[in-house]
RNA sequence: GGAGGGGUGGCCGAGCGGUUGAUGGCAGUUGUCUUGAAAACAACCAGGUGAUGAGCCUCGUGGGUUCGAAUCCCACCCCCUCCGCCA
């Protein structure tokens, strides 16, 4: 959610800066014009409140019965008003908050312009794609022959986009996962394990409501969803709470799977394990004092790109342009390993900064100073890694001519003495 | 699932129709005293809106009763205890 003085204030600069993103401009002047109707209409019931609170202490000192009556008789109807132009006022505000909540976040100003994902930018990259000096074999592939990954069992338990780990494919697996966490905590992250399905308010508090309700699961009788991303419990972890200035920044880092129903990617990535209802990712976040924000971001970028170089797979990073940039985002990095199996880069992490866009809806606040008025803090996301597509990218690296496996160094003491999987 | 108890400011905890947005304690900030610290004493110390003013709003949430609600009524949410069932 943006700031509603900013809206006030500078009306046609927010509107330029979302028409840079291809966001809609129509919210603003919605916004806007409940914003006017509000604070017109709180003038005249607050007045009537005023005059309330006033009369109402006379009437509790009064002595004389009969004048303490002709009081009180006279106040009837100014209950009733107010109790009118309060439902009015609620109404207003609720229409304003909904408004609110449909625009998306204003690109930071050196963000690139650009339409789609053609606008983005290469900003770095690490390691050429390599020869392997035979022909490079999908992933899926590899997997089948190698009975790591079974994905006609998975489609018979689940349906499309569900497969079945077994053997070194599960292993590797939770080897990655343990190392992505081992590797954050050394980075100054605190691990941290969330519930994986929350209440409503923790969607609307990370920005995945209500926009993105089509890509959620849910069980509607107890009103609980299932985390898209485990930036979602991360985000609300603080929700209405007011941290000291000498507690921030907060990093914290936290294993989930995340499950998504990709309804607006039917027909998309039907092959392997790139795009699944239900996957698994390390996730990165920050609460930060918003000034530093930006440069918190370089340091979860160079987080994320650790982990690409560590594991000695190539690795590029784009900086989104402003179309590109996702709703709650005000920049993002997203970083791609090479899949030569493929042929193509795989998105395996999305550095965010959403400043202090979470923060206010989710309510996150932090006090500069002691004594001081809370603020709201900035808060940024970023994975460390995506779990299957950085499986994919290791199994289509470290491929060997007679299809085995290797297992990148980083991993071998998580993997019981394995180093290769054949 | 059954029975009961409870949700008040950073924490604990009083108040149960009228100068109570809220007694008191702890924590915190500042000052006095002290070489310094501790102790003692004094002042300040919830959030939102708004201009760091006035006013208005907030005692789990939403309705209702009333001139007036933290206090009474209704619904919902959450927490705790005991019993049952289960990992």
């Amino acid at each position: 959610m943006l700031d509603i003085k900013l809206i006030r204030e500078q009306p046609e600069w927010v509107k330029q800066q979302l028409a840079r993103a291809g966001g809609d401009t129509t919210s603003v002047d919605t916004v806007l014009a409940l914003d006017e109707q509000r604070r017109v209409l709180l003038r005249d019931v607050e007045a009537l409140k005023a005059e309330r609170n006033t009369v109402s202490k006379e009437i509790s000192k009064m002595q004389d019965a009969a004048e303490r009556e002709a009081r009180i008789i006279a106040m009837r109807s100014v209950g009733d008003r107010i109790a009118a132009m309060d439902r009015e006022v609620a109404d207003v505000e609720e229409r304003q908050r909904l408004a609110m909540l449909e625009i998306r976040n204003l690109p930071y100003a050196d963000v690139p312009d650009g339409v789609d994902e053609t606008g983005n930018v290469v900003v770095a990259q690490e390691g050429e794609p390599r020869d392997l000096g035979f022909p490079a074999r999908p992933h899926w592939e590899l997997a089948e022959a190698l009975g790591i990954i079974d994905f006609e069992r998975g489609v018979k338990l689940a349906g499309t986009r569900f497969y079945v780990l077994q053997g070194l494919g599960a292993k590797l697996q939770r080897a990655l996962i343990q190392w992505l966490l081992d590797l954050h905590v050394e980075q100054g992250y605190r691990e941290v394990y969330t519930p994986f399905i929350v209440k409503e308010h923790c969607m609307w508090g990370a920005g995945q409501l209500p926009k993105f309700s089509d890509n959620l699961y849910r069980d509607p009788d107890a009103g609980f969803w299932l985390v898209p991303t485990a930036e979602v419990p991360l985000t609300n972890l603080y929700a209405d709470e007011i941290l000291e200035a000498s507690q921030l920044p907060v990093n914290l880092c936290a294993y989930t799977p995340c499950f998504r129903r990709e309804q607006m990617s039917a027909g998309r990535d039907v092959r392997g394990i790139k795009r699944g209802h239900q996957f698994d990712k390390v996730e990165m976040y920050k609460f930060v004092a918003p000034t530093t924000s930006y440069t918190e971001l370089e340091t979860l970028r160079e987080h994320a790109e650790a982990t690409c170089r560590l594991l000695g797979i190539p690795f590029r990073t784009k900086l989104l342009c402003t179309g590109d940039t996702g709703f709650a985002s005000t920049k993002t990095y997203d970083l791609e390993l090479w899949a030569p199996g493929q042929q193509e880069w795989l998105e395996v992490s999305s550095c965010s900064n959403v400043e202090a866009f979470q923060a206010r809806r989710a309510n996150v606040r932090y006090r500069p100073e002691p004594g001081a008025r809370p603020e709201y803090v900035h808060t940024l996301n970023g994975s460390g890694l995506g779990v299957p597509r950085t499986m994919i990218a290791i199994m289509e690296n470290f491929q060997q001519a007679d299809g085995s496996i290797r297992i990148p160094d980083v991993l071998q003491p998580y993997m019981n003495g394995h180093e290769v999987i054949r």
